[in-house]
DNA sequence: TATGAATGAGAATTCATTCAT
DNA sequence: GATGAATGAATTCTCATTCAT
């Protein structure tokens, strides 16, 4: 039985909403979609499993639920002035710094399919949206010569981001797996040059 | 299928196994370990449900079988002695060349985890392969100096050939979707090179 | 709604119970016991979910309820001394009249079965009370010759009765659906007559 | 676990989809479609559960598939060349004969809704063709004057048989409930004359 | 009185697997 | 070797009900 520290049952829809959205990112991220049951969702929530349906109506929908709030999160916290030197530093942050396991969920979430339409637009549109960002800030705009091949380098830049993370958090391969951030920035920064400033 | 001359199926186990291998692996790699049904896999492998259980024992002992495969595969194509200056050229052609279906499905399955420990240690050990083939082919050796930074960089170059082979595979997120082998084939070559020859 | 000045709901104890209770009737006489929701019956009123518990302590407890209340009004209106030439005509207004709906729900709700057994001895009460007196209105006694032959056709004709009144709620079968007052009339007067009035 | 007399596994598909069919109609017949559930109907066949989706696909296919099944036994049984005269008697046999309780499940079937447009169409269609039926006995003819006046007896005369069904089968109401063929005959016939030959 | 958050039992359905033929 | 019928565990979702406010 879900009870609180006072050992009362909460009654807080908007705390208990966002207990189920953390725990299911979690999940999701970790898991993947299918191998994500709600059960294990509610009861990392430490809340009842009606309540995902209540609050989300079907596991679909707390999916995309997840996926709007990664979409709004990086919206707010990815800043489009961001200068490309920054970029690589402000990626091993995410990747390996204190609070790397909240946000690593974020990309890897990008990477979860589950095979539902409306969940899959939302994807591709945040998807879409932070490779843009990566464009602006290597100085790249959408009329300039080139853009598809610089677009595509932008697009390659977060696929080669995600990858890491996903690698980094499905598998024990080291040194990989518990590089820190430290250690992460060099090549990173390396790599970054190369595919966003190229002719630099 | 494969049929003899009286329009039945012929009873060749090893021909049936090779079949269910090969679905088992676009399976496993497009949707993910559990999102696969052994449903899904015998029916496009033309062959009855049973005989996976029958010719791999479960689920887990087939996908174990497709990592050991790929494992094989990759040993036997990935040349020790492939020079750094062809990787990025023999990895674009991995993920977009004439025959990109079925070596996509290699590196995604590196990324399909069952949660089966078995089968991550065959998943890792591979992946740990693949990535000091990498270093070997820059130079480097075990002992070196720097060589697990070195290694780093090795394994980082992998996770981004995954990340990028996985986010084309399954996001319609273009123009990296429909990227053709040239088009990949510059920004590889920068990414590779900034990864793995940062000195030159 | 009945609202107050304040724009909130009145607090009617008795107004709720009622709003409950013609709510209910209507979905259970309409989709029968189980596939009628306490939710769906609260909505309709316009009611809280949990005020079906509070004032009819259970589903149970409201189906039972509308069942007497259902009793009570068929012993008001169905007048004992209704001479028989009157019910044919009396029925057809229940079944067709200008307030068929709510008289329906009346006759349909006598087939709706919860499973539960005080429910049942409520509605099987009703039945034989509401066929007592149509056969009183034949003109028989209890004590007559033949007593349990003229019981069994009053039943039949009650029976008969709500047949008709299931088959034209539940069902698109027309000429029947559709039929209005005076077209049902004819027909019943003849069968009423033939099952009650046979020696005539 | 399901096993034959022998012990064994059985292993006949068709038999067992009947088997399903024959509790399911029994089942929906008795319950209503909403109360019945898949676990009490394989449970009543002795099969598992699971072959309800196999065979029927979901609960809705199993409720089709009854009707249909129901349909194509009364398109059978019921002779187009039945003289009015034998309808009554025919009808008894139904409600009280020897196969009663597989006869009168037809007949409740009919007054068996799940929501579903389908299942309402094939459950119109028959309850039509059966009242034509009767139409087609009583000597009236499509083209006839009045044929919709007559139709509309046709159509009271069946939803009182169901009803008279409906009643015996569902309530415990003396004596329609336990009456026997014999008894329910003759009331039968003065109602069927009375709606279907009135001008004789 | 009334509300709506929370609960747990039970519903239908899916799926990997086993077994008889 | 191959087939497909049968099984049981697990999954998502619904629903009546209880509880804190």
């Amino acid at each position: 039985m879900t009870t609180n520290t006072a050992g009362t049952r909460r009654r807080d829809a908007a705390g208990t909403r966002q207990l189920l959205l953390d725990a299911a990112r979690r999940r999701f991220a970790a898991d993947g979609y299918t191998a994500a049951t709600v059960r294990d969702i509610a009861t990392d929530a430490g809340v009842n499993v009606a309540l995902i349906n209540r609050y989300f109506t079907s596991k679909e929908g707390l999916f995309e639920a997840c996926l709007a709030e990664v979409g709004d999160e990086l919206g707010r916290t990815v800043d489009d002035q961001l200068p490309l030197e920054r970029i690589p530093h402000d990626l091993a942050v995410r990747l390996a710094g204190p609070h790397a396991a909240r946000h690593r969920t974020q990309l890897l979430l990008l990477l979860r399919s589950s095979g539902d339409e409306k969940a899959e637009r939302i994807r591709v549109d945040i998807l879409r949206r932070f490779a843009d960002r990566m464009a602006t800030a290597a100085g790249w705009q959408p009329g300039d010569a080139d853009a598809d091949r610089r677009m595509l380098r932008a697009q390659m830049t977060l696929a080669s981001a995600i990858g890491i993370a996903l690698l980094r958090a499905s598998t024990a391969l080291e040194p990989l797996a518990s590089a820190d951030q430290d250690e992460l920035a060099e090549p990173l920064r390396d790599m970054f040059s190369a595919l966003l400033a190229p002719d630099r």
